[in-house]
DNA sequence: GATCATAATGAGACTGAGTCTCATTCGCAA
DNA sequence: TTGCGAATGAGACTCAGTCTCATTATGATC
């Protein structure tokens, strides 16, 4: 798993394991050793992952354990779930944690790769996307902006 | 099934069979008698809808057979899915069969509604994306706007 | 309209990502 | 150090979606 990193974290190995730690806390989890070598699974991947990245980067963790402690770390704001076009969910940190940004995703292998946009298309998506969202009685979180296509290898 | 229509698609019913038609056609698939009752029945949900949305709407359709035709309504260009946060798929007429639009995804049952966002927004989205999506050596096909947060059920 | 080759269908078995269960272990508080 | 609730590991389980294969519909040709 030597993937190029797209989106550098705004913080350092161990700011953003105290970043983590705070928000386990606000919500009452424990910040465990296996979390912990979960969210270093993520972070030295650089991309989104899937359960079989993460596994594969630390054989010691258990598919069942990081299906329940993704659960965990989604529910804390540290994680994102991402639902790409194949049959898996992809995993990576949540904003702030990560700078904003959005994803390309393959139609041909699912594969999820992130991007950014400037600041300025930023600010008027968010504003028309909640203004459409209002009409709908709906509360919006958050957005994601995805392009969808063919990445350079299934091209 | 009986949901608002959000986004009414641009063409009549008997226009709406006679562009599918002319797709499937155009990838040499046929219009058979339940390809064409899956298209009305997708067409009376106005809105995403799921595998169970389907067959609850048209009894006599097969589970196995509707999502291999979806997945052939999907090749030709007819049909898009959408992954929501759920576990199950949503689909829905691919443009320019439906006018362009965006998603409200709900993190809390998953559902999935339809909503449009201002022309000049969605052109800078285009030119952005499309430059960022260059860098990467990524084929750009179509953009997927999504809103995520609480239904007005579920907030 | 009858015949034929091929595509599509229906029924059900199968796959696999993700969830649930439960006995055991860990982590924290007193 | 003890005790208790939270977390873990192992594996059974669920169920959306896919695959298989025998049967049936479709459209092309005569």
């Amino acid at each position: 798993m030597t993937r190029v990193r797209n989106i550098d974290p705004p913080l350092s190995h161990s700011d953003l394991h105290e970043a983590v730690s705070r928000r386990l806390e606000r919500h009452d989890y424990r910040y465990t050793q296996s979390r912990r070598r979960l969210v270093d699974a993520i972070l030295s991947a650089g991309q989104p992952v899937t359960l079989p990245d993460i596994v594969a980067d630390a054989p010691e963790l258990v598919p069942s354990s990081v299906y329940r402690n993704l659960d965990v770390l989604e529910r804390s704001g540290v994680v994102d779930r991402i639902n790409s076009s194949g049959d898996r969910a992809y995993f990576e940190f949540a904003e702030p944690l990560l700078a904003h940004h959005h994803h390309l995703i393959c139609i041909g292998c699912g594969v999820v790769e992130d991007v950014r946009l400037d600041e300025d298309v930023e600010a008027r998506v968010e504003r028309s996307l909640t203004e459409a969202a209002g009409r709908s009685g709906f509360t919006p979180l958050r957005h994601s902006l995805d392009l969808h296509g063919y990445c350079a290898l299934c091209a």
